[in-house]
DNA sequence: CTGTTAGCGCTTTCAA
DNA sequence: TTGAAAGCGCTAACAG
């Protein structure tokens, strides 16, 4: 059986294919009894344009391709999904691609040049498949300047950078400032951070944050209050220890990921130490298992489906050359649960 | 600056467009030192050829149409990125569509109708696009039959069923058989079940898995230690407490998903019941949050990624008219953790 | 080895 | 209100 097209559907209705055309797009004025039989016909043969013919004629082709650096990664889909909110509302299709970047060179994010042809090769496959602009989502927020070149396509990334590029993140430094303001309004003024790498541009937004904060409610500062560690589970055990070994430890501590706080609720559960009533706990990025650690923490959720969407905004502004309107970054939401509680009473 | 097309290339190469596409297909041999040249041109212009053009001439797209009942459920990436790996080795394209069925018609699953004109819409559009095939993810594995019409187009269905249509599933029955079996090895004979809903085609399978290995390796049989969830941490917590509360309690219970195994855990440590030292649970899913449970438990693996591939290579199949070759559906593994131990030795 | 040219399925200009 | 036909960018049959 033969696939059938325009000239079938104008044929059975005893018309030229511009008529069908212009029912179906309502191009033109039709004879409503005209316009009447072809949609019968339309209807009949279950008709449906091929849109890979309409784009090569219109050059146009509502697609927009998305690359994410890994789609396992826990941010990614429900970035997507706000990318795929988008892009029902106005009809647009997604063209994804998934570097696997974790599955290929492991945690090694830093050696960008290792996948970068791998990214290169998406882009251009991307582009000479007629996608009109070009969403990439990092798997970790850090400086990919340089790493790709799309030859005028509009890109904008999310969840990474590009200098001289379009990109949309979260707003860092008001999370934790928010994350302190929070714990001041429990009570706490001795307050501690665990942070990720310093190279990371989070961490560096984050503590501004935090120290923005630590000055303006003139809280307690401490240079042994301010801990760095490396995202990863260990270091929040680790670090959590050295903070508790202080002579005069915190009340709080706002820790820069959940991983680095799962770790940190461990090494206080080892050490007796009762959270919340003797230590409060914020984390960051509401990971699914933060709601299920005992006890449940206290944590910063990001935007990502916000930012999904925006991105699409402003890759849609762009293709259609519309003046850039400067978004505000979407805000990260306190998540409350157990890990937070006033301050322990008695102040060794 | 407008965009360059084959006959650029050829008008700067001095040659017909014929050759600039024999070059690039290396569909007929070119005279070596003509080939240089159109080569060069090509590199200059940093000319791709327009993927849609050629896909109208040749028919094939070789892009596949993914639906998503929504992508943040957690099955769903793993999923799709064993799609991204055959499609990538294939070098296959793939068009996504999220059908974002959580957000629209919630947990009502069941209500197939009420979202049948989305997933049929996202057929259509997809089939317009000329995708080669699809492949549809389900969020829960439940019977689809008569959702969808795809005229003709292949489809293969995943983590879902549809009667007279291919569907890819891991092995259900196995993996629970090999859950007791595990559980025997460890010494236990008296063991109970946590079950999802009975209605559901997973608890069905699962059960007979336990049956099964029960019967095999003649364990005690107690119509009490059957006991039916809903798939939600509140009824693993309840269920644990009818079952603990029994005169002669299990030792082991398998529990169908993580979520109820999680509240079942809850239920122990409310009751004082040390797991595993008084009881071993043995949850299914491997979800993310289960390795930070305390204990972290011991879990069945589903072999997400391996069914993406499967799906794709089946559906690949079936494009190119292949006889189906039956497959195994692929196996979960046990994922073992600090749930699990031998029965405590002082049986009450 | 190379060039000419007919179409893939559609939209749209132009003419009727 | 309708139809004929050009052409989107490419491939491949055919001719040289």
């Amino acid at each position: 059986m033969k696939k059938i097209g325009i000239k079938d559907i104008a044929l059975r209705a005893n018309v030229s294919t511009a008529i069908v055309s212009y029912v179906m797009n309502g191009t033109r004025n039709v004879k409503p009894e005209t316009k009447e039989r072809v949609l019968k016909v339309i209807e009949e043969f279950n008709y449906r344009p091929n849109a890979i013919a309409q784009s090569l004629k219109s050059r146009r082709t509502n697609t927009i391709g998305v690359i994410a650096e890994d789609i396992t990664v826990f941010n990614t889909p429900e970035i997507i999904d706000g990318i795929n909110d988008y892009a029902e509302q106005h009809d647009m299709h997604i063209l994804l691609t998934n570097l696997r970047l974790q599955k290929k060179v492991g945690y090694n994010y830093a050696d960008t040049a290792s996948y970068q042809k791998h990214a290169q090769n998406a882009v251009s496959d991307l582009v000479s498949n007629q996608v009109e602009g070009i969403v990439y989502i990092g798997v970790h927020p850090r400086d990919l300047t340089g790493l790709i070149h799309t030859n005028d396509k509009p890109i904008v990334y999310t969840y990474c950078y590009a200098q001289n590029e379009c990109s949309i993140q979260y707003n860092d430094e008001q999370a934790s400032y928010d994350a302190i303001q929070y714990l001041v309004s429990k009570g706490h003024s001795r307050i501690a951070v665990i942070s990720g790498l310093m190279d990371s541009i989070p961490s560096r937004l984050r503590f501004n944050g935090y120290y923005k904060a630590l000055t303006e409610f003139q809280l307690y500062f401490d240079p042994q209050f301010i801990k760095v560690g490396d995202w990863g589970g260990e270091s929040g055990y680790q670090l959590l220890g050295e903070l508790m070994e202080l002579p005069d430890p915190p009340t709080a501590i706002l820790v820069m990921n959940d991983l680095m706080a799962a770790g940190a609720l461990r090494a206080a559960a080892e050490r007796g130490i009762s959270i919340p009533r003797e230590l409060s706990v914020v984390g960051f990025d509401n990971r699914e298992f933060s709601a299920y650690l005992n006890p449940r923490i206290t944590t910063m959720d990001l935007p990502l489906h916000d930012m999904g969407i925006l991105a699409m905004k402003t890759l849609c502004n762009r293709i259609s050359g519309k003046e850039e309107t400067i978004e505000e970054p979407p805000l990260c939401k306190l998540i409350e649960r157990d890990s937070v509680a006033g301050p322990r009473t008695s102040i060794k």
